[in-house]
DNA sequence: GTATAAATCAAACGTTCGTTTAAGTCAAGG
DNA sequence: CCTTGACTTAAACGAACGTTTGATTTATAC
C-alpha cells in the first residue's frame, strides 16, 4: 500500500491530465466530483463509480477521503496561483505597463479563468474552503492567497509610487473581494437561472458580468490613483 | 403534530429570544450550531441535546431537520435585513447627508453586526448558503439582497444625480462585496490565530479591520465620485 | 373528574457512510 | 516455474445519521 504518491509532479502541470492510471482516474473524478457539490456531498462510493474503479482503491491509494481532497486541493490551487502571477507578469513586464493594463490584464484574466472550463467548478471549491477550512491554513492561505497579494501589491507599488506598501495591500484586498464577489454572482445565477432583476441588465447574465468588468477596473483605478494622490500630496 | 407554527412572530421581533417553549429553545440551540458549523455538520442530536430536550421534539415541532433550518434562516435574514436598512435611513434622514457619511455608517454598521453578538457566527451561516445554497434563492435573494440593495443604491442615487440606475448598482455590489470579504478575514483570522503576516499590521487583527474599514470608505468614495464626475462631464 | 388533545419520551428502524478485511489477479525478476 | 510485490476486487464492519413508532405524561376544556 503506496498512499500519497508525488508521481504524477510533471502531470500536473501538464493541461490534458493522464487518465489512464486508476490513482489518476481517482483524482481527476474528485476533482471534478468535489468542485461541483463539496467535500461533504460527495462519497467515495461516487468517486469510486465515476472513475470506474473499486471502492477500496480510494484508501489504498490515498489513504482516506481527507487526504484525497487535500491531495485534489493541491494540484488545483498550485495550476491557479501560476496562472494569476502570469497574468500579472504579463502586463508587467511590458514596457507600457499601466495601473489600468494592469488592473484589466487581472480582472479579465480573472473573470475568464473562473467562468470556464477546468477553473470554473472549481472555484466554488476555493469558496467553500474560505468559508468552511477543511484544511490547514497555512496551504490556501501560504501557498495561494499570499504569493498571489504581494505579487499584485508589488505591480501596485511600481505603477503607483505614493501608494504606501500598507495601502498596496489594501487596495489588493478591493480588486480581489471585487472579483471573487462577481464570480459568485456570476455562476450562481448562470446555475439557477433566477428571473430576479436587479438592473436594467439582467443580474448574472454574460452583458452584466461584461459591465461589471469594466466597472471594476475603473472604480479601483479611480480608488488607487485617489489614494495614491493623497499620499503625494502629503509631501 | 403541529409543524411550522408561526406564533412567535412577536417574539422574533424581541431582542431576548424566548426560551422558555422547547420549540423556541431547539430554534435558538439550533441557530446558534448551524452558525458555527453549517448545515451537515450539525446533528439533530447535537440541537436536541444542546436545547435539552427529547430527540424526536426536532421532528415533532418542525418536521424534519430542513425546515428547522429554514426558520432558523427566515428568522436570521427579517432582522438582519431591518439592521441594514435602519443603518442607511439614519444616515439618510439626516439634512447633511453626504456620500462619505453614507459609506461609513453603512459600512461600520456591517463591521460592528456582523463582528459581535448573535449575528457574529451566523455571518458565516450567510456565507456558507451562498456558496452552498440549501434554500430557494428567492428567500435569501428577494428577501435579503434584493432589498437592501435596492436601498443602498438609492441612496448612492440621491446623493450623487449623475450616477445612472446601473452605476448605482455596480457601486453597491463593489461596496458590499469589500465588507463581506472584511467580514470573513476578520472572522476567520479571530479564530486561527494565524501567525501569517502580510502586513505591517497583523492580517484580521483589530487595527487591520479599523484601518480596513476607513480605507473601504476612501476607496468607495473616491470610485463613486470618479463616475459620477464621468457621467456629469458627458453632458 | 373526566375526556381530549398536545407534548414528551425511550427505543428502534432503515439507510448511508468511510473504512477494513481477505481473497484474488497480474506482471516482473530470478 | 515460481516468488514477490503491486494492484484490484467483493464483501462486510461499525458508526452516525434522520426519522418513526408507540407508549407515557402533561395541559386544556367541558
Amino acid at each position: 500500500m503506496i498512499i500519497n504518491d508525488k508521481n504524477n509532479i510533471e502531470q500536473s502541470s501538464n493541461k490534458n491530465l493522464s487518465t489512464d492510471k486508476t490513482c489518476d482516474k481517482i483524482l481527476n473524478a474528485a476533482e471534478e466530483l468535489f468542485a461541483e457539490k463539496g467535500y461533504n456531498a460527495v462519497s467515495v462510493r461516487a468517486i469510486t463509480a465515476k472513475a470506474q474503479c473499486n471502492l477500496a482503491a480510494v484508501n489504498y491509494h490515498f489513504g482516506n477521503k481527507a487526504n484525497l481532497y487535500k491531495e485534489v486541493f493541491t494540484r488545483f490551487l498550485t495550476d491557479l496561483r501560476e496562472n494569476k502571477l502570469a497574468a500579472i507578469n504579463n502586463v508587467m513586464e511590458s514596457e507600457d505597463a499601466t495601473l489600468e493594463k494592469l488592473l484589466s490584464g487581472f480582472c479579465k484574466n480573472f473573470i475568464e479563468t473562473h467562468s470556464s472550463g477546468r477553473f470554473s467548478k472549481l472555484h466554488s471549491l476555493m469558496q467553500r474552503e474560505e468559508v468552511t477550512p477543511l484544511l490547514p491554513q497555512d496551504l490556501f492561505l501560504g501557498q495561494f492567497r499570499k504569493p498571489v497579494m504581494e505579487r499584485l501589491a508589488e505591480a501596485f507599488k511600481k505603477l503607483c509610487p505614493g501608494l504606501s506598501v500598507e495601502d498596496c495591500f489594501l487596495c489588493v484586498e478591493s480588486t480581489i473581494s471585487q472579483m471573487l464577489h462577481l464570480c459568485m454572482v456570476s455562476q450562481k445565477m448562470n446555475n439557477f437561472k433566477s428571473p430576479l432583476r436587479l438592473l436594467p441588465v439582467k443580474f448574472g447574465s454574460k452583458d452584466y458580468v461584461k459591465k461589471s468588468i469594466d466597472h471594476i477596473v475603473f472604480f479601483c483605478k479611480a480608488g488607487i490613483e485617489a489614494l495614491n494622490d493623497k499620499n503625494r500630496n502629503k509631501i
